[in-house]
DNA sequence: TTCTCATAACACCAAATGGTGACATGTAGA
DNA sequence: TCTACATGTCACCATTTGGTGTTATGAGAA
């Protein structure tokens, strides 16, 4: 399972609207910081503050190409964050619950864990 | 779905680990104020605060009992944020989130709206 | 009614948060 | 090398956040 203080600050990052929308655009595709600046009405340096936190979070992961800084989705911290609630599944559709954990047991394998 | 200023008030909510820990407390059983002071190293007045984020998050409810206010989690609203990781569900575990999607969509007619 | 106890409602504080502008750095190309 | 452009870094600011203590209110029991 994921350590707590990554958990934190998963959703800590989670916790503002914008770093959210950024994720969304994120899952369309990947995007240099001024790319992401053109779809925000933001400085530079606020966005820029928002991606430290999604890294923060683990929640997207960084490359360099040439002199750009391309930001992507990290769908793995996504998971792992997502995965919190799953403590809770006892208390929505019972059904549903205990199927989807049979099914991750058994995907268990093919995911690569995200433990660095 | 879920209203963007309920999603927002659930993900705030959720970015602090003192309320995570209170949900993971109120999964066990229902407290009243009183009680949850007592499991965590913190005034009356700061889990009232809490408490009342996690109210605007939808994320418990509270009952009157007498002098004494009960609070219980509230399963919605903890499905209703979960479900915003749904949209990623095409970059992780592509089997599982088919799957999943699937058996939701059969299991919707048994789960209650959140919309109020 | 009076006492007790759970809760409610301030006023206040330090630190974190989300934002800005100004300036520095680094790399691709002419 | 010089230029252009994407990025990095810093100092600063207003507001929010998470916490405190103090003081009210409200309902059940003696």
């Amino acid at each position: 399972m994921m350590m707590n203080q990554n958990l934190q600050s998963s959703f800590r990052a989670l916790g503002d609207p914008t770093r959210r929308q950024i994720l969304i655009e994120l899952g369309r595709e990947e995007l240099t910081i001024t790319e992401v600046v053109s779809k925000f009405d933001l400085t530079r340096t606020a966005v820029r503050k928002h991606l430290t936190i999604l890294e923060e979070g683990n929640l997207i992961t960084v490359t360099r190409r040439g002199k750009e800084r391309v930001t992507c989705l990290n769908p793995n911290g996504l998971k792992s964050t997502a995965d919190w609630f799953n403590y809770f599944d006892q208390y929505w559709d019972n059904a549903l619950g205990s199927l989807k954990k049979a099914i991750e047991s058994n995907a268990h394998n093919t995911t690569s864990e995200t433990k660095k």
